[in-house]
DNA sequence: TATTTTTGTACCCTAATGGGTATAATTATG
DNA sequence: CATAATTATACCCATTAGGGTACAAAAATA
């Protein structure tokens, strides 16, 4: 994917028809982190992202930079 | 790439030949950071990571889970 | 447009990341 | 082997991520 991990989650999240607090509850992380998340922070926690991927069946890994 | 971030570093590292004070100089990071990450440690910030991997035209993106 | 639902922002607080550094352990080199 | 270089572990400490929560703003719906 070439979509920002902010915008991955954001659009998976829709298509599963979630809000951001069911989320948060499906993949055991705060509901404040799943919206900083969503909005593109940057100074967040590997393996908290993880968690939530996981609900997607991906995660986070070395892609080469596109620019 | 299918291997971890820490093995992708360390040997994107290596390659370089550089130490690991010399890494952590380059990116801008604490040395504590640099073994930590070479070592597996999941709870590390993402932008951390990403000032490494920039080193090497990388970055952290979403993949899909190979399990 | 009124009402409900969802999302964004703000606050307090605790736990832990990451920096610096010293020292032990390990590995590479003479 | 002995020595140097590199890496791993351990400590203190300031900063901050993330949980909880309350309320404002925005979006969706009747």
């Amino acid at each position: 994917m070439n979509t920002s991990i902010a915008t991955f989650i954001k659009e998976k999240r829709k298509q599963l028809k979630l809000t951001q607090p069911e989320l948060a509850e499906k993949a055991g992380v705060g509901l404040r982190f799943v919206r900083e998340l969503e909005q593109g922070k940057q100074s967040v926690r590997l393996d908290k992202v993880n968690q939530l991927l996981d609900l997607f069946g991906s995660e986070l890994g070395v892609i080469q930079k596109t620019d």
